[in-house]
DNA sequence: ATTCTGACA
DNA sequence: TGTCAGGA
């Protein structure tokens, strides 16, 4: 895919970022300290943000508001490094090679049922009883 | 006018 | 998380 190229090219500045995705600078750069997403910097150390930066952050909004906290998204979503984020392509669907987790096909299962799916009721508690299980510090 | 980092009445 | 300070 060659417009891979445009979704992870940094184009706006934290505050278009605020109302593509209703949260507030200080949780955009709070989950940035986290490492969940890591912007690009203009000169100037301002922060761009790309497609996939906000759809990333837009992910990060759904679960938290499913109750999910920055440890359980840290091991929902993958972890992202300077590299994959605005150099080449290298998204979700690539097969990563991340052997470092024995169930990388459950974290997709969850991945789709926390962030695709809509909203049931019990789905939500039934998740959480499920990821607690890694959460657990 | 905007954004950035650090800090906490 | 909100919010203010003080600098870029």
């Amino acid at each position: 895919m060659g417009d891979d190229i445009r979704r992870n090219m940094a184009l706006f500045p934290i505050g278009i970022v605020m109302k593509l995705t209703d949260l507030t600078a200080r949780q955009i750069r709070y989950y940035e300290q986290h490492e969940l997403v890591i912007p690009a910097r203009t000169g100037g150390n301002q922060r761009l943000y790309s497609f996939n930066d906000v759809e990333r952050l837009l992910e990060i909004k759904d679960l938290i508001e499913k109750g999910v906290n920055i440890a359980g998204i840290k091991q929902v979503l993958l972890p992202v490094d300077k590299d994959s984020e605005d150099a080449t392509v290298v998204s979700e669907q690539s097969e990563v090679k991340r052997r470092e987790l024995t169930d990388s096909q459950l974290h997709k299962m969850l991945k789709q049922q926390l962030i695709g799916g809509g909203k049931r009721p019990n789905s939500v508690s039934l998740i959480q009883g499920e990821l607690s299980r890694f959460f657990r510090k």
